[in-house]
DNA sequence: TCGTCGTAGGGAACCGGTTCCAGGTGGAAC
DNA sequence: GTTCCACCTGGAACCGGTTCCCTACGACGA
């Protein structure tokens, strides 16, 4: 395990010299650099990240915080981020964070705060303004993926007008009897997206001129999630819809499970649809709206390296809106009548 | 953002005192201590981990190097080891492999190598014996996830036996014409994972000697992979295998919505089985061989803890096989005679 | 011929902690 | 009354790089 200075004397040089030729930074002579190259390769040097962290204040490294990793909207984001820091030369360090306050707490207190990395990215969690002042006072950079937070830059959809969107093409079909199957209302460590995608359904509903006075179930943001509130739902045809707007994907798909189950025709009996465009979409042909949670991933993260870079430029306050696609398959049609 | 010195001066206390107070190690009396930490308190003073880390040499950082994220076995795998380390105050850095060669050498140049970390864990990645080498001479401990690596300690459930026991089950049914639907069987970066769950499934077969001439199919390991091998497998009544045994239950499951597609009812026309006992398995009823990846992460971090802080003591080369267990739900059942 | 500029390289300070060592207490044991 | 030891503290070396500053030299334009 040797060291710069070991470097520098088997090529004949000193430390300075050394640590320029290997970082290419500042003027060395051709044969120098060869020199210093090859006794470096000899001894089979690496440098100390810490070591050069310390005195140059940067670690290439990025903290991304994340409530879940087996689901698919983040596993997409983490990728998408993954994929971007490691072109950029940089390291990528994970927290999960749940929403055990405590954990919460510590993971902040004794982890993103030690100065361990150069920015952060908050996937779906609502930093508090003390976390982000915190954040801030110590000069790393911050970026939010899924909802806005005040004071620093955010990159998501809109979830409103998504929700309304997707609301608004079973309304057209002509449904009037439509429920909403979504995420846990009071659930308080995200960006409000559950109760956003609600409130779009509602508006869209209220926009149509209809009135509901039972248009929500909870399900758990996954297949079986879906499946569950789906057989306990349809499985009684009195209270049964004819159009659902399911929150996620998965939970779309776990209902049309269910509604075959039960013998329910999609979409002859039932219209569902999503939001997501998940890899199994396609095959169940689901109706949903389209986003690319990849892209988020990586646009964040250019933006944060450009903010590291150029720490003194100013902070952008900016909320990016990402579009959503509307891709009609066969899980939804003209509502029959009875 | 203040130093140890800022927080010693206004304590009225030496830097080591200072160090000492804050990190628990040597004699403080309680009277300083106090002083130290409320003087602390008062600047927003913490330590940074870099410099810490240059004279300690430990940098309570773990490197991941992992394939994928957004598949179940890698995100519980990832999820476990996650959980692990926060528990024992370590962070996690993520390295997502892809097969790609010449970004797997720059991971392991750039990234992993540079002191950054103090123990590395492969999860589903067969690292060279040179990769070894180089990590094992700069003093990090290693531990493998999903197969064995020549050297190192690793951790999987035992694949061959566990095809061959699910394999078995269809064979116990009355089944004789079986097919395996697998990973691709030349994927080089893993375990020979694919190949060893196919040779399960031959030994199983010749075991109770049965030839077949067509007994395997390559799919993705994802819920579509599975469907649409399953389409074109099932589609052809004459080639139509009685029972399949998956790579994985995303597989199974994608070949059972397949099967119902085709109006092929599962487990009357068509038994499947599947390893990994998925959360969707149960709400398909899908008989299938259980494993814990979460568990194996967890079991991988105790271990290379324990090696982290204790250098000095032999490396271990076990492999620790874990169990597998059976889990018959509705999805395989005794053959019916045409 | 002189000043200037671009290129090359060495010396030393510095980043922010940890830890070794030495010195100084005071109480207990002999 | 020593001696010993446990406890407490400060000084200084050190971890392994990067970078600032200074010197040196050759080329080139004036």
């Amino acid at each position: 395990m040797s060291i710069l200075a070991d470097v520098a004397r088997i090529a004949g040089v000193s430390k300075s010299t050394a640590s320029r030729a290997l970082s290419g930074r500042g003027y060395v002579s051709t044969e120098t650099r060869r020199r210093v190259e090859t006794a470096a390769a000899e001894l089979g040097y690496v440098v100390s990240s810490t070591a050069a962290s310390l005195v140059t204040g940067r670690t290439r490294n990025v903290g991304v915080v994340i409530p879940y990793i087996n689901r698919w909207y983040f596993a997409e984001v983490l990728e998408g981020i993954e994929k971007a820091l490691i072109r950029s030369g940089y390291d990528l360090t994970l927290y999960r964070l749940s929403m055990d306050t405590e954990l919460r707490r510590r993971v902040f207190d004794y982890f993103l705060v030690r100065k361990r990395v150069d920015a952060v990215i908050a996937v779906t969690i609502a930093l508090s303004t003390h976390e982000v002042q915190m954040l801030q006072a110590l000069g790393k950079p911050l970026a939010g993926i899924g909802g806005r937070i005040a004071g620093i830059p955010s990159l998501s959809i809109d979830d409103v007008e998504t929700a309304r969107l997707a609301t608004e093409h079973l309304i057209s079909l002509g449904h009037t009897r439509i429920m909403h199957v979504g995420g846990d209302q009071s659930e308080q460590m995200d960006f409000r997206v559950h109760s956003s995608r609600y409130d779009g359904f509602k508006r869209a509903v209220a926009d149509a001129g209809l009135t509901l006075d039972d248009d929500f179930r909870e399900a758990e943001f996954s297949v079986p999630g879906g499946y569950q509130v789906g057989l306990s739902l349809l499985g009684d045809p009195r209270q049964r819809p004819t159009a659902i707007f399911a929150g996620c994907d998965e939970i779309a798909i776990g209902i049309m499970i269910a509604a075959r189950q039960l013998g329910i025709s999609v979409p002859q009996d039932l219209s569902i649809i999503g939001i997501d465009n998940h890899p199994m979409a396609e095959m169940f042909g689901l109706t949903t709206l389209a986003q690319q949670p990849g892209s988020q991933g990586d646009r964040a993260v250019e933006f944060l390296i450009h903010q590291i870079e150029n720490l003194d430029a100013p902070t952008p306050d900016e909320h990016v809106v990402l579009p959503t696609r509307l891709i009609v398959r066969q899980s939804t049609a003209a509502r029959r009548d009875a």
